[in-house]
DNA sequence: ACATTTTCCGTGTACGCACACAAAAGTAAC
DNA sequence: GTTACTTTTGTGTGCGTACACGGAAAATGT
């Protein structure tokens, strides 16, 4: 492998002139740096990492502003993980992740924790844009100091973020609506629940929602759909009496779709007889939902990996710092699905991490 | 991280004093080894294998040997490109991939391409152990020179490698007992083609088509299958005849299972009229399958992403190599579910690697 | 007491790159 | 042609480790 030096003698300038060629970092007349430039793709020259590495030092401040997660709602957990994971393998390239939590019922703590995190005064910024108000807010100061940013994991347009990291929920719903009709073949007739999709800027719930009806009209389907929503999910016996009241009188009802993360709850709370007869489908692998999996109450998980949602996205930020590589402007996520019969397999790299960071 | 150079000044020695205890180098006396030793561990020094490698200098030769790939026979291409995917960003490290590759149904091909490979005494290697008596020649030379090697793809035991890489085949085929199911409900009367699986050491397909019927026979679930093997894939005619026969005697069959990558062929040579009242499933998102797929021709596919397989084992070796790192005994690939609906996003690190090598 | 060997330890350099600082070359105005 | 400044280029040091080399001290021999 060629060095710098190798390059800087050929191109009969110093290993000064060459770092700033390779950097795209100006103070170079435009003759050197084409010559320096031809020189450098002809001999196919590729940095050494291993000396790269060594010669930086601590430099970028990369901050993390996302959801906390709790007991009753672990969904954030596995993109926190992700992140702690990426935030290893890129402190060696001079990347020191910050990460910012905050509670995701509570648009005050979105605002304080993105407070502190801005005192830090950040390189780069990767955060999910809970509730679209104080977003714009934040969004401001961002734009105002040119600190870049990515969303991760929800999507909202009219911004200059430089990516967006998640799933295409609408493609994300019309794969739960292929799936339920593969699992109740004749008998097509749906509960789909709607939940909190008020609470917060999350039009997940609604991009899933109209994937699953899109499959049914697009592929000529006749099927009927009731929905149903809940004030709390947290209330599980005013659940299960709103579960029990419809599916009594909607008796032909043959699969449950429920569009957001929160599954478990649902099939938890439906009578374990009439829980026999209906498929259920949910979306993303939280722990709750995997146990539900594998005690057969639900049939088919749809994953985002949200793992690797949270892993890519600093390893994208951090090439574009270093490398100042910009990244796609969307990302979209895997749509894997997960039955109890290769759910072992899924999520390794998460898994293996864990094992990681236990020992 | 303490270094060195802070260890030996709490040490009131010079560096490297403290570099000839960390490698148990002699010529330090007892008292100042264990004084060293002690601040070692206090301080939880870790060596930095950065300024490690940097120092060291030494270029490793990893070489890889697999089936070559061609347009009757894809399957091959995806895990090739993996392993050039990781060669590059090894390449880095101090490690160049060399890959040698061979006729998949010749077994002196691979012999000769193995001799060629250890010519070039490689410090590591992978393989890829299509043929099984003439793996156990290539071992133990493998063995007699103490040169680490993992398997890739396919699954041999009683053998020293330090890994496996690949599917595990059984629950591979379980899986596809369960989807076949779902498509198909009540009707369960299946054919199942063996292809070819006398042809050389692939027990990938056995142990598929043994998963398969575990899943109807561990849920006790009523089944039929009839199997059906072909002399020549590539004797299209003959496969179309050889189908409708069958198809024309078992009216009543619902499903084709095919256990290897080949399932394109045979949805390919199944009258249009039939193949529409029949669920499809098979193995491997070769382009071809690929194509099937997206015609509806096929309902599943189940992939072993082989372009991960192919980078995730150059990757370990690579982590065996510089940080002497032992990687699981046996590394399984997810069983990914593929329909024409989420297929646009799987596979992603291998259309990013293709767009990337494009350009 | 002196020479010789052995044991022990410090110094210096290389590895390839990043970056701060110094130096040179170029430009413009007078 | 001198000065003042800007642009362009070169130099040197540090990152943490490995290891060769050589010097000092201690042990041994005569």
């Amino acid at each position: 492998m060629i060095t710098i030096k190798e390059i800087a003698e050929i191109a009969n300038v110093s290993v000064g002139t060459v770092d700033r060629v390779i950097h795209g970092r100006d103070g170079v007349s435009k003759k050197t740096k084409e010559r320096v430039q031809k020189i450098l793709t002809e001999k196919n020259f590729k940095i050494n990492n291993i000396a790269r590495s060594l010669a930086m030092k601590k430099k970028y401040n990369l901050s993390v502003l996302m959801p906390d997660f709790d007991a009753d709602n672990l969904f954030w957990k596995s993109p926190l993980l992700g992140v702690s994971k990426a935030a290893e393998e890129v402190l060696s390239f001079g990347i020191e992740v910050k990460t910012f939590t905050f509670n995701q019922l509570d648009k005050k703590s979105y605002l304080n924790s993105f407070q502190k995190l801005i005192d830090g005064s950040p390189e780069a910024v990767i955060l999910t844009p809970l509730f679209l108000n104080e977003t714009k807010t934040i969004i401001s100061q961002l734009d105002k100091k040119k600190i870049p940013y990515i969303f991760l994991n929800i999507e909202i347009n009219g911004f200059n973020n430089i990516s967006f990291i998640g799933q295409d929920s609408y493609k994300g719903g019309y794969l739960s609506g292929k799936l339920m009709h593969l699992c109740t073949q004749k008998n097509t007739n749906y509960l789909i629940t709607d939940i909190e999709s008020k609470l917060y800027n999350n039009n997940a719930i609604e991009g899933r929602i109209k994937g699953f009806y899109s499959y049914f009209n697009k592929n000529k389907i006749p099927f009927n759909a009731v929905s149903l929503s809940f004030e709390d999910l947290n209330n599980l016996d005013h659940v299960k009496q709103q579960l029990k009241q419809l599916l009594d009188t909607h008796k032909n009802i043959s699969g449950v779709l429920v569009p957001s993360s929160r599954i478990s709850i649902i099939s938890n709370c439906i009578d374990s007889k009439k829980l026999k007869k209906l498929s259920l489908i949910g979306f993303d692998t939280t722990e709750q939902n995997v146990a539900c999996l594998k005690n057969d109450k639900i049939t088919f998980l749809i994953s985002q990996k949200s793992f690797n949602q949270g892993l890519k996205s600093v390893k994208i930020m951090a090439e574009y710092l270093i490398q100042n590589n910009l990244p796609h402007q969307k990302i979209y996520s895997p749509l894997e699905i997960i039955t109890k019969e290769n759910l072992e397999f899924s999520q390794q790299e998460k898994w293996h991490y864990i094992d990681e960071i236990k020992s």
